[in-house]
DNA sequence: TTGATTACTTACTAGTAAGTTAGTAGTTTT
DNA sequence: AAAACTACTAACTTACTAGTAAGTAATCAA
């Protein structure tokens, strides 16, 4: 792995565990042990790191899809939430849900790349619950876009409540949310 | 008001439209037109601004608790959903949104507010839901403290991803948690 | 009337933020 | 072998950060 793929690693780390705003220069720096101006080689502006770390959650995603790609819709789900489980183990949030909230305040450029990645899954959501329910896999009622909303949402907030509200808090919603879909 | 009052009222809506590690005492004191050191004189650190902030917010919770406890329990919800489509108007996202994910950069005494305010709102939300079943208000299956978990992130999802999906996604989100919970 | 308290101001500090400039090894291309 | 490119370092700048110390005018209490 180059220093480029480095530094984008260990800022997505720290992007999901403080946020955007709490990291610096330094906290990537630092631990790679290089100068501060080593890092602005690579990126020369904070918001191009940001940049790179969405273009390479957007395509991890992509790599994701293509896995599950032959799997029923409810296992395929059931990948999605596992990924952000794994993320929850690992302490971390996922990149919206770390992103959102400092939205207003990040560059036009980076505003955009966040809106992409959002509309990104919400699409592949959508589709994979309306094939779903089609072939009597899910059942829900209302458009499947709006779903998708309120699947990514619940996701996205167990993250984050996890770490406020106890431990148990990531699996009871993800229980939750996955009997509420799969049940007749 | 006075002072203090309008500093906290500022901090509040700076910390849930910009996220607390993106606003400075500059931000306080420039509107205020006061100079930094007056800030201080109220508030020593800047976890006191934070934690007047979620006091604050405890204590407005707690009056529109009393408010509406005459209401049918579908309307409570009801009231407590508009709650945050008022912030949604006004382009908030509410302070569990803002604050969670930048947890792990708060102080303590500041992590504790904010686990103290999950837990009085999940709380209330627990109970109204589980009494409003007993009555057939409510329409949900699993344990009421699950369903809350999952009501109060979708309307904290709500109002971050309307910033970054659109102007629309809070409305949808709003009335596909409400039909979800109502319908017979 | 004196003394204390409140709510500031001016002026400052030490630290950190992102970002720049000029230079330099080592490698690659021509 | 010369030129160009890659991946840095050393040293720096400007701007901002939270926070402090000392002083002051106005108000309040004894």
């Amino acid at each position: 792995m180059n220093t480029r793929d480095k530094i984008t690693r260990l800022a997505d780390q720290l992007i999901r565990k403080q946020g955007y705003n709490a990291f610096s220069y330094k906290d990537l720096s630092e631990p790679m042990q290089v100068r501060n101006a080593a890092i602005h080689y690579h990126f020369p502006a904070k918001a191009d790191v940001g940049i790179a770390v969405i273009d390479k959650a957007i395509r991890e995603f992509d790599e994701y899809k293509q896995q599950w790609s032959d799997l029923p819709e409810n296992e395929q789900l059931e990948q999605f939430a596992q990924m952000y489980m794994r993320n929850c183990k690992q302490g971390l949030i996922c990149l919206m849900g770390s992103l959102a909230p400092d939205y207003l305040t990040l560059p036009e450029a980076m505003q955009m790349k966040v809106r992409a990645m959002g509309q990104d899954l919400l699409d592949w959501l959508t589709y994979c619950l309306e094939q779903g329910r089609k072939k009597g896999l899910f059942s829900f009622s209302g458009e499947a876009y709006d779903r998708a909303l309120l699947v990514a949402s619940t996701l996205l907030s167990a993250l984050l409540l996890n770490r406020v509200l106890g431990e148990d808090t990531f699996q009871r919603m993800y229980d939750q949310l996955l009997s509420d879909l799969l049940k007749k």
